[in-house]
DNA sequence: CATCTACTTAGCTCATCGGTTAAATAACCT
DNA sequence: AGGTTATTTAACCGATGAGCTAAGTAGATG
C-alpha cells in the first residue's frame, strides 16, 4: 500500500543525493543529464531518484524535445513545512518570546498604518507570513 | 556506514507512527507505555521506533525509577527547518514580496526604537526571526 | 532508414526497515 | 527472595530501497 503523503516526502529527503539534486535545482530547471553530472552514480540511479522526487511532489517535469526538464516543486515543501510548524515552539526562540509577540503586534499596526516613509505600501487583508532576518 | 545526521532525521520523520510519537510529545514528556497505548502494535515495536528517532536527534530519553520519560529534542528539528528554509522563497508568498522586506525592515526598526508604549523592550543584538501571524 | 542523444524500464543483488514473538534486564513492591 | 511493572534485546521474516547492467523507448538528425 502507498505512503501518505507526507512519509513520502519525508522519504525522498531521507537521501543525500536527493537533497543534492533538490539543491542543484533550486538554481534553476535543468535536464536530468545536467543533474547526474556531479555524481559517480549510473544515470539509471539518478532517473529513479528523480521518479521518487516526483512523486513525492517535490519536483515536476516538463518535455522538451529529448529532454526531461525537471523544476522544484513548491507544494510538499510547504507542507513539511507546514507540519514542522507544529514543534518550532521547541527550537525557535522568537516565536516563544513575549517581545516576540509585541514586535509581531507592533510590525502588523505598522503595515497597516503607512508611517511617514512616502512610498505608499499595499498590504493584503490575508494572513502575514513575513519573517525578520538580521 | 551510518547516515549523515539529516538523512537519519528525515528517515525517522518518513513514518506515521513515528510522526504521531512525536506529535503526543509536542504535548509533554511522557512514557514508553503511555506513548504506546494508541498504537495497535506490541511494545518492542514502539521501543524501536523511539531508538529511532532518539538516533535521529528528534528526542532525547530520561531515566526515573523503571520508566524512560521521552521529551522532544530541538536540535534535529532546528536542522531540518534551516535545510528547508534554503526553499522557503519557493512557496513562501511574504518571503518574496519587496512589500514583505519593507515590513520586515519596519518591523527591525520598530524594535530598535520603542514606541509610545511604557514597556521596555529589550532586544537581543543577535538575529532578529520573528514571525508574523493574523 | 540509421544513428545519435536523452532518458526510462526490467531484472537482479544486497542491505535496511517495520513488524512479530520470546526472552532478558531493570527497578520497584511486598 | 519472589513477583509485578516497564522497557529493551535477540532472532527472525517479508517488504522496500538504492545501486548495478542490459535493454528499450522517444525524439532529433545525418
Amino acid at each position: 500500500m502507498p505512503l501518505d503523503p507526507l512519509s513520502s516526502t519525508f522519504a525522498a529527503l531521507a537521501d543525500p543525493t536527493r537533497r543534492a539534486i533538490l539543491a542543484r535545482l533550486a538554481l534553476g530547471e535543468t535536464s536530468v543529464m545536467e543533474l547526474a553530472k556531479p555524481f559517480d552514480m549510473s544515470l539509471p540511479a539518478i532517473s529513479k531518484h528523480l521518479k521518487v522526487l516526483e512523486h513525492a511532489g517535490l519536483i515536476s517535469r516538463g518535455r522538451e524535445a529529448q529532454w526531461r526538464p525537471c523544476r522544484i516543486a513548491p507544494a510538499s515543501f510547504k507542507q513539511v513545512d507546514g507540519w514542522l510548524g507544529n514543534f518550532r515552539r521547541f527550537w525557535d526562540e522568537s516565536f516563544n518570546r513575549l517581545d516576540g509577540l509585541l514586535e509581531e503586534m507592533k510590525a502588523e499596526e505598522a503595515a497597516k498604518a503607512p508611517p511617514r516613509s512616502n512610498r505608499k505600501v499595499r498590504v493584503k487583508k490575508e494572513k502575514q507570513r513575513g519573517r525578520m532576518r538580521g
